[in-house]
DNA sequence: ATAGGCCTGGAC
DNA sequence: GTCCAGGCCTAT
């Protein structure tokens, strides 16, 4: 489920649940993640008061009273769930957090590859990110820069974060595909015009997102090349391809995205 | 650049 | 059973 506009909803929704209170309960409900959150950890976040809950890419950082920071990620499948402490537990639990008024947030995660990270800095965890698709410093110049030293197709260097930040592989290829971009061209061969119809487009796939946590009924409707290999291009007629490109599906139309 | 690994569930 | 999955890391 999770990209930027997903994040940014969940985030929302953490704020709203633990802000301004503190942690009085920490349970880790999975190995996987507790290779993540050790014990020492889960007692470091026992008494702190979550501060605040900030985006940035795709991560989100809770910040601490005592300066420290955890740092959360839901990869693949991972959401919150806001709930009480005496409601019962949620489907695919991997950790909870209880918070002294009652409320319960817990990480549900079916495929248990999300990560919650306890830093004293959370400049310590975070990648190095690029910017943020909204931020007035992502312009074409600056992206041609990023773009410039780069071998590979303009596709897979969208989904690195170091280039802008939160960008997953729906959004890519809706981007390039709004953009008129073949994702195959390499990327260190578009030029000023087309980088910033393709700047333009990641911003505009990204407003029109749905605003809650992704629904794969809704998202059928919405997208125009994600998954929808073998069908009609909604723009001009032709037929929906998948490609491979670094391990990862990328859906295009190859008689428009030029 | 690509392959494999992390995990599990769902579609086939 | 097999293959696929919206992410990302490590190794080659």
């Amino acid at each position: 489920m999770p990209e930027l506009p997903e994040v940014e909803h969940a985030a929302r929704v953490l704020r709203a649940a633990i802000a301004g209170h503190r942690i009085v309960r920490v349970r880790v409900l999975h190995p996987a993640l507790r290779r993540a959150l050790p014990p020492s950890a889960q007692r470091r976040l026992t008494g702190r008061v979550v501060q605040d809950v900030v985006r940035r890419g795709k991560h989100q950082v809770l910040h601490l009273d005592n300066g420290t920071a955890l740092v959360a990620h839901f990869r693949m499948t991972g959401d919150w769930a806001v709930g009480r402490v005496d409601e019962a537990r949620e489907r695919y639990a991997r950790a909870e957090l209880e918070v002294d008024d009652g409320t319960r947030v817990t990480l549900a995660d079916p495929r248990a590859l999300a990560t919650l990270t306890l830093a004293a800095d959370p400049a310590d965890v975070l990648p190095v990110l690029g910017p943020e698709p909204d931020d007035a410093s992502l312009t074409p110049a600056s992206l041609a820069a990023s773009l410039a030293r780069r071998r590979g197709a303009i596709k897979p260097a969208l989904l690195d974060q170091r280039v802008i930040a939160g960008v997953g592989n729906i959004y890519a290829a809706e981007a390039l595909w709004r953009a008129r971009i073949d994702p195959r061209t390499p990327a260190r061969s578009l030029g000023a015009a087309r980088l910033k119809r393709l700047i333009a487009a990641i911003r505009a796939v990204l407003r029109r997102a749905p605003a809650g946590r992704y629904q794969a009924d809704v998202a059928v409707s919405r997208w125009n090349v994600y998954d929808r290999e073998g069908l009609t291009c909604h723009r001009c007629g032709g037929t929906v391809k998948r490609i491979v490109q670094a391990g990862r599906s990328t859906y295009y139309c190859p008689k428009c995205q030029t």
